[in-house]
DNA sequence: TTATATCTTGCAGTATTTTGCAAGAAAATA
DNA sequence: TATTTTCTTGCAAAATACTGCAAGATATAA
């Protein structure tokens, strides 16, 4: 039997019941489970399967799940939200932005760690109202459909009223010559009110965006204080940031 | 059984019940005790529920509703929900409190009604942010964990400057001669402005809650201008409610 | 055709994950 | 306070996953 011609019968099989174990697929095929294992991991990151242990789930299956699973590049935005949390000083006002980093970050957040978090997120805000130690306060406003987070005049001016030990910031762009800047007039407002309201402003960058530019500019490099990636600090791909008053993390 | 299987599980359990025993899923799943709480645990943080002691519960049917109000009492909620769905009128502004009927109202909202919502809910927040018809605006302020809602001095302040055609809310206790009332004296702040802020109150209460009391009140019944149950509106367990100027649904 | 390179498959050994159990800690309950 | 239930932690057994390797299959080129 051809690998494709196999491929295709797992998938279908998957189609049908929604999630397939690997030694049933291994005895109904007529191969070792090794090689259901290789095809599988093979149809993995496409669009119909996801891989599990012990045998594959149809994508839909596990889409109303709970977990943040298709976050695009998790790993890395995990080991960011770990340098950052380190941060974090028991007492202290926080601010943290919207954006999956930024998410990965509140989800991080010690269990015992008192602290005051501002956010205009919801999904950050639903992780957070979650834990009892962190005094939680939202930043109403319109919300955004597509990220979740209120926007616009009203929130702008509510930030006005704050001010924040640290601001964690995620960012749509950013640049060396030309610092964080969006593809969204609006979300560019809020950042800068937001940085204009910290005595600190954290960015949250992973690497891939590094030097990477859009139309609306937030504000230059030498207003952020520390920027961290999940890259380690003397990593060449820094360099263009290393001549500034920056800190690297 | 798959691992992802078994969470998928439980996540419908807690869909349609809202609330689970760890030691009932476990003998539903037939793995130990062990697994469904490590299971929990993982599904914990994400946006369906929420672990608590003993169990889970599902977003927005908090630890305290959980234990104060009837969390299975799905069907009359729903219905209630659908009564109250049939009061919106294009282009509204309404106002959606926090709470499980409410909540479910937000959920039966329907797909091309345009309207403008403001709530202090995060559930219902999040409900409602998914519906790109739907012009959401959040009303900001100290989250209380356990309502997962904003209350507060400032949450108050921020309800001074608004005016809703509807306001939709919920009661902890509601009885013809006391009104409603509330075990807290903070919700009933809260719950004060929001009526002071809205040209109709539209009170959302299933049958259970007739009839009851407690320590503070939040208005009289004459201040609500119509009161939905589950009930029809004819029926005796209403008779109470019937000689005010008060619209049954 | 023959020789060579590449791909596929199964196997074996090792690593990792999952699961259930038990003992002590913590929390809820009376 | 005392008692019961639930939680946490560490551990061991079982299931599953990964890796390198070798034999066979397939493709490519001289």
């Amino acid at each position: 039997m051809l690998k494709e011609e196999r491929q295709q019968l797992i998938l279908n099989e998957v189609d049908l019941h929604n999630r397939v174990l690997l030694t049933d697929l291994a005895e109904k095929l007529e191969v070792s489970i090794d090689t259901v294992r290789r095809d599988v991991k093979e149809l993995d990151g496409g669009s119909k399967l996801r891989k599990v242990h012990g045998g594959a789930v149809s994508l839909g299956y596990t889409h109303t799940a709970a977990r943040s699973s298709n976050v695009y590049a998790l790993n890395e935005k995990m080991a960011i939200a770990e340098k950052a949390v380190g941060l974090l000083k028991e007492g202290a006002v926080v601010f943290i932005d919207g954006g999956t980093t930024c998410l990965e970050m509140a989800r991080m957040i010690p269990p015992k760690l008192k602290l005051t978090c501002f956010t205009f997120s919801l999904p950050v805000a639903i992780q957070l109202a979650g834990m009892p130690h962190v005094d939680l306060i939202f930043i109403g406003g319109r919300i955004s459909p597509e990220s979740m987070i209120s926007n616009g005049a009203y929130t702008i001016q509510r930030l006005a009223e704050v001010r924040f030990d640290y601001a964690f910031l995620g960012t749509g762009y950013v640049d060396a010559l030309h610092g964080l800047t969006e593809f969204d007039w609006d979300v560019v407002q809020l950042k800068k009110a937001v940085i204009r309201a910290s005595k600190k402003a954290v960015l949250l960058c992973i690497s891939e965006k590094l030097n990477s530019q859009h139309r609306f500019k937030t504000c230059d490099i030498n207003e952020i204080n520390t920027m961290i990636t999940e890259l380690s600090p003397e990593s060449n791909l820094l360099n263009l940031f290393r001549n500034q008053d920056l800190r690297l993390l």
